[in-house]
DNA sequence: TCCTATATTGGACTATGTCCAAGTCAAGAC
DNA sequence: GTCTTGACTTGGACATAGTCCAATATAGGA
């Protein structure tokens, strides 16, 4: 994740203790923290840092690019650092794990021209949903 | 939608004056309605309504699969009564206007097994983005 | 070291959704 | 038609997620 501080400092940003634990949090694999759950990691090294910190400066990366925001559930937004390597996501439908996958075919591909009523379409979004290894041994302890 | 409430009467529903008007503003082609806007519209006929009811039949009627939730940007969840018909969203990323759009391949065949770490994997969705004519053309008059 | 534009903070505020106890009513029984 | 009862509705309190703002603090250049 150093580099994306270098990056953002090209950017012009200010590089504050903030916004450096905060791109510590971000720093992995497969993370998909919600902006509180990114909050509570940062605490842990910046005990002071404020909610609306955390939320400015995702904000902030989502905009330059440097992190997706995912939203699946309704429920809270989730950011994922892996912004520079296109990919989907798998969805846990039991306990809400998320991975990042690669698929084999262009999904804008399967869209024909007479279902695009005339729109300039330019992205695609595909998530699976799906019972993790964990979830299906519960559930198969628990029902039969 | 007499369909739907046909369906709902042989499944034991009690057919409430609430109900009613909550299946009637659902009745439509590419109706993506949030919550509120349900309970605006059902107040409409049905003054006294409330919200609870609302966000109560919205629920069983996706429990029910009649009807199902989209979630795409976050904000209020989406209720979309083209349950009995497979397909996929295009949503403006200007206006945030959705369609419902059928596509050509099974975007589960894109997922190879190495990509799916175990899952059990079911259901794929997939969300399209672009510019609608509309803002397509306002684009063009503001920007150039 | 000083200066200043930028960033941070806490808290009020908005939006969306959930929960509950009390009152109401649809529909079957008679 | 009327009675009965359990399912349904209601309003309001509560919960969660996110935004906004004025006051304060600070990174980094001069």
């Amino acid at each position: 994740m150093s580099d994306l501080l270098q990056r953002l400092r090209d950017r012009g940003w200010r590089l504050t203790a903030q916004r450096r634990v905060i791109a510590e949090v971000l720093d992995g694999e497969h993370v998909h923290f919600t902006a509180d759950e990114v909050h509570a990691l940062a605490a842990e090294r910046l005990p002071e840092i404020s909610r609306a910190s955390v939320y400015n400066t995702l904000g902030e990366l989502v905009a330059l690019g440097e992190v997706l925001e995912v939203t699946t559930d309704g429920r809270a937004k989730r950011y994922d650092p892996n912004a520079h390597h296109p990919h989907q996501h798998l969805i846990c439908s039991g306990c809400g794990t998320m991975r990042d996958v690669r698929i084999t075919a262009d999904p804008l591909a399967a869209l024909p021209a007479g279902e695009r009523f005339g729109f300039a379409v330019s992205e695609a979004h595909v998530t699976y949903y799906g019972r993790c290894p964990d979830c299906a041994a519960a559930t198969a302890v628990a029902g039969g």
